[in-house]
DNA sequence: TTGAAAGCGCTAACAC
DNA sequence: GTGTTAGCGCTTTCAA
């Protein structure tokens, strides 16, 4: 069966202690013995059981990663840049995927709990509904929202500047445009804290006269789908704004393909942006205007913060704020080319 | 701190054992201690320590889902239907990407068989150099593999029949270019099994004149970018085929963008074919035609097989394949609309 | 520098 | 039907 420390011990001729403090480095041992056993486990091929060693060290090494939709391209991708860091500080990530549901997200945030896990990740499916599971484990060990971020749970805060990304895409289109375009919403309803961000950003700039909107925003999911049935409503009623400003790249994506079915040229007839900046966003014709997240340092700075707190650093909880960049392209390029 | 199974008791009045049967229902209790019992542990706020629990049993209800690039869109969609029914078995997922790298993926196995993982879904990065690692794990646990295969590991595989996803592709494109197209094959080099089996298929195909193509293969890798850079090829070198036949969706992709950019019409110069059906297949311009896998009957048959070995179900490897079906698209029709 | 032994939290014999 | 206890494999005092 597979080898125990113990098959290790006897094979070189110590103790379990000296064979584990071999293998941990963790004391000094006479070098002679220390390459017995070096050797002793290399023919073995003794491997650690890992689950032992976490219950008896009372960490697992291991770190909780929960999205709220992995489908969703920006979140496949965060999750990839933050296992990427997280690993680099030698981990194991446990990848939760909330489905966008909050229930099963409260859930999963408890099994990764039940794991012992030393730390986790949370990019929330609500700004609401999932402060309290996130509580239960937020009082065992560190959180760090990631992303986005949940009421009642006092943890670090790593996420862009929506608002500087909304300006962003804003600028552009008057830049694009001429000033104060017609423009319309179209994003998710704001039960997460990007999505209301995102909206309060945009509402902000309609009320600053910088563009101008007089139409309540359109408020569905950030899907494709929604994207599709939001361009449809649009074509229905009435004569189309100068730009359709959209929550993120998915719904922007749902829009473009929706206009160019029915006819609609982008962005001769209509400008279209995104957010995000995914990756079809350069595949899509015409290629997307959007605001690019810096996802990896979005990650790095998450994990070196929750790595922090692991090891026990105090204070109080921080919120790092990163600029996101505009990425111009040809959805709102009025020269056609 | 956390409370214990220890705790319970003491609350409950009743030992440790008693509290374990009646916590995980595994023999009958008198039911007002059962109750007594489930109160305590609800008011402690008791949770099971999970590492413990799989120290004692020797097993971990977790089992590993190995993906080569979780950065393809095809894979991120594999790894959520496969996780999903895994669920469906009560069980704790651990994700991991080899990022297209044999000596990561190695790795990262190893780790999974550390925590004492109890089986483990793997799509290989390489048909040939991913065996040994996996057959590393393969001895301890049960192994399926899902969608792609590797030699030198006595496991079940899960997978389409990647022949006669071809075949669709080309009789469809002898449906709409006529008999015995001109085609060309843009795909990866056949290091994983799926490579080298759409490769064959497509060889095949030409000795069979089915589609006539008297040039090498142009075999890169599955990505986008590879897909760009072998269209810019095609350009450069003489005529265009009257259909290129790629090897995934990603590659089509590049390859539509490319000759999009450089003024050549899809389909209507060169029809293209994609296979996987990634979600950006049917939003890209035009939309692609492209062979779908039937992603959650292979989740939920790999999770099946990976569920029964796991119960120690016997007899000899099983390998079951499943039918493609064509999903055609404006990619090769030859009427423009 | 090394070893003996306790014990992490849990389950499963085994005894009553 | 319930309790006592050994021990899963490991790390870490504590003594030597």
């Amino acid at each position: 069966m597979k080898p125990r420390l113990q098959d290790v011990a006897e094979r070189s001729g110590v103790s379990v202690a000296t064979v584990s403090r071999v293998l941990n480095d963790t004391q000094h041992v006479d070098v002679a013995l220390a390459r017995r056993v070096r050797v002793a486990a290399e023919q073995l091929g003794y491997r650690a059981n890992l689950l032992a060693r976490g219950l008896r060290r009372q960490r697992s090494d291991i770190v909780g990663l929960v999205v709220p939709q992995a489908g969703n391209p920006f979140f496949a991708a965060l999750m990839q840049a933050a296992s990427r860091h997280l690993q680099t500080h030698d981990r194991t990530v446990l990848v939760a995927d909330a489905e966008d549901d909050t229930a099963l997200e409260a859930r999963v945030m408890t099994r990764l709990a039940d794991y012992g896990i030393d730390g986790m990740l949370l990019a929330p499916v609500s700004e609401r509904d999932s402060g309290a599971a996130a509580s239960v484990v937020g009082e065992r060990v560190p959180v760090v929202f990631l992303d986005r971020a949940a009421h009642g749970v006092d943890a670090d805060v790593v996420r862009i500047d929506q608002r500087a990304g909304i300006d962003l895409v804003l600028d552009h289109l008057a830049d694009e445009l001429g000033p104060a375009p017609q423009t319309r919403f179209v994003s998710a309803s704001p039960l997460d804290s990007v999505a209301r961000a995102r909206d309060e950003a945009y509402r902000r700039a309609t009320r600053d006269g910088r563009v101008r909107d007089e139409q309540p925003a359109m408020l569905g999911a950030f899907t494709v789908d929604w994207g599709r049935e939001a361009a449809a409503q649009l074509l229905a009623h009435g004569p189309l704004p100068h730009a359709v400003v959209c929550g993120n790249d998915l719904i922007a994506l749902g829009v473009v393909a929706t206009l160019t079915d029915r006819g609609v040229s982008v962005p001769h007839d209509v400008a279209v942006t995104g957010f995000d900046d995914v990756g079809f966003a350069q595949l899509s014709s015409p290629t997307l205007t959007t605001v690019r997240q810096p996802l990896d340092e979005l990650a790095e700075r998450a994990s070196a913060l929750l790595e922090a707190r692991i090891v026990g650093e105090p204070g109080p909880t921080r919120e790092e704020v990163l600029p996101p960049t505009l990425i111009a392209r040809d959805s709102t390029r009025r020269r056609r080319r």
